[in-house]
DNA sequence: TATTTTTTTTAGACATATCTAAATTCTTTT
DNA sequence: AAAAGAATTTAGATATGTCTAAAAAAAATA
């Protein structure tokens, strides 16, 4: 049994590898749960005892077969929830992950299995990130992020890769959501910006926010 | 912000006080939250340090105003995700306590009421268990436990006073459940034990038992 | 390749929450 | 009212999870 810290230290080696499947460093866990890097070294000790991750000292670390089982658990969980939130409470998608966060800890696989069901067995969660199956595997996306597009591309906005309310007020502000229809005009090359199209309306956006963007070329 | 093990004493502190609304012992207390009275008597200094006790050493423990409010909405909390269960996720009602044990810990006033608005306001869990209202107050009910009914009197089972998986198996086994009728059929002095009617059936339940049924009396 | 910088780990400290055993206080019985 | 018994608190220990500062190792740079 995990407690909450070895499943936040999990869940952190996953998110992190999702984006970049790479051996994950003790600096990169340390950043993404807020906490310092000595503490994150004393966590990875305990996680290599119970044989959740693989890890040799000042070499990086990843999620053993038994880790990784645990952790796409935990943002399968992540994910549900949320569109129990959206869906069924009617959140916005922007209040859903900090909640989320605290659902996700929950211990009852009966719980999660109703829940699924509840929601239809969705296939993504409100900002359009993959929901895996119960027995971790993720469903397959063919989308672009924005920033690989080309001037003259168009598309739509199909999800997002980071789902923390800071980020998503900002899109709301640009007036991009799920389903946005977008057309690009420029790219600057300057600083790899872009200049889009969104209901007739010229908007520009940084190549920040722009790699976050997944979209579905037509 | 209360730590969760604040938040379990507290609680105690409010489920003993609801059956016998005196000072609270520490070692009930204790045997409530299955630790120590040790680790009690430390956690009362830190709820007294806090003001949301009133607690002098060796006298007992009340409530505070402050932690009346809190610990009576973390009831709330429980007995909300339990209709959620239940309602919602079709849960049987002797399965909900242990997991709502976990969600009634949950940080979100927006969740809540959301939930509370999402189950169209219920008064009562599905163990008939009043749900405080979110500003604390109890709806009243004027139902009798089963022991104080007398013999040849009938009625209705509105609730249960104890919402524990072992109890409402038990009362599975028993053809008992919410709306069950009973007729008493006599009382055995001897033990306070009671043998009822249930469906035509003649059934026999000790005192430990009927002290937690609650009856609409016809 | 040697030096400097960065990353990671270790060492030592602290807060929380628990325990058992011993001391203290309260309650009951004689 | 004294003694015995029960309840409560204190003392001291342990486990977990965090921190900062210092040491060690790896990576980058000169
Ligand atoms: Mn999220
Ligand atoms: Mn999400
Ligand atoms: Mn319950
Ligand atoms: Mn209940």
């Amino acid at each position: 049994m995990l407690t909450l810290a070895e499943e936040n230290h999990l869940k952190a080696i996953l998110s992190i590898s999702l984006i970049n499947p790479k051996k994950i460093t003790t600096n990169a866990i340390a950043k993404e749960i807020s906490i310092s890097p000595a503490s994150v070294s004393d966590m990875l000790k305990k996680l290599l005892e119970k044989k959740l991750i693989k890890y040799e000292k000042y070499q990086g670390v990843l999620l053993s077969k038994k880790g990784l089982t645990l952790a796409t658990n935990i943002l399968r969980k992540h994910r549900l929830w949320e569109c129990f939130l959206v869906n069924k409470l009617k959140f916005d998608w922007a209040e859903v992950h900090d909640i989320a966060e605290q659902l996700e800890h929950i211990r009852s696989v009966k719980l999660i299995d109703k829940l699924d069901s509840y929601l239809n067995f969705p296939k993504y969660d409100p900002h359009g990130e993959p929901i895996p199956s119960k027995n971790g595997e993720f469903p397959k996306n063919k989308y672009t992020p924005l920033n690989k597009l080309c001037a003259g591309e168009k598309g739509k906005v199909m999800g997002v890769t980071i789902d923390e309310k800071s980020f998503l007020d900002y899109l709301t502000k640009l007036n991009i959501n799920i389903g946005t229809n977008l057309h690009v005009l420029d790219i600057i090359i300057f600083d790899n910006s872009i200049n889009v199209l969104i209901d007739d309306e010229r908007t520009h956006i940084s190549n920040d926010v722009a790699k976050h963007l997944l979209i579905n070329k037509l």
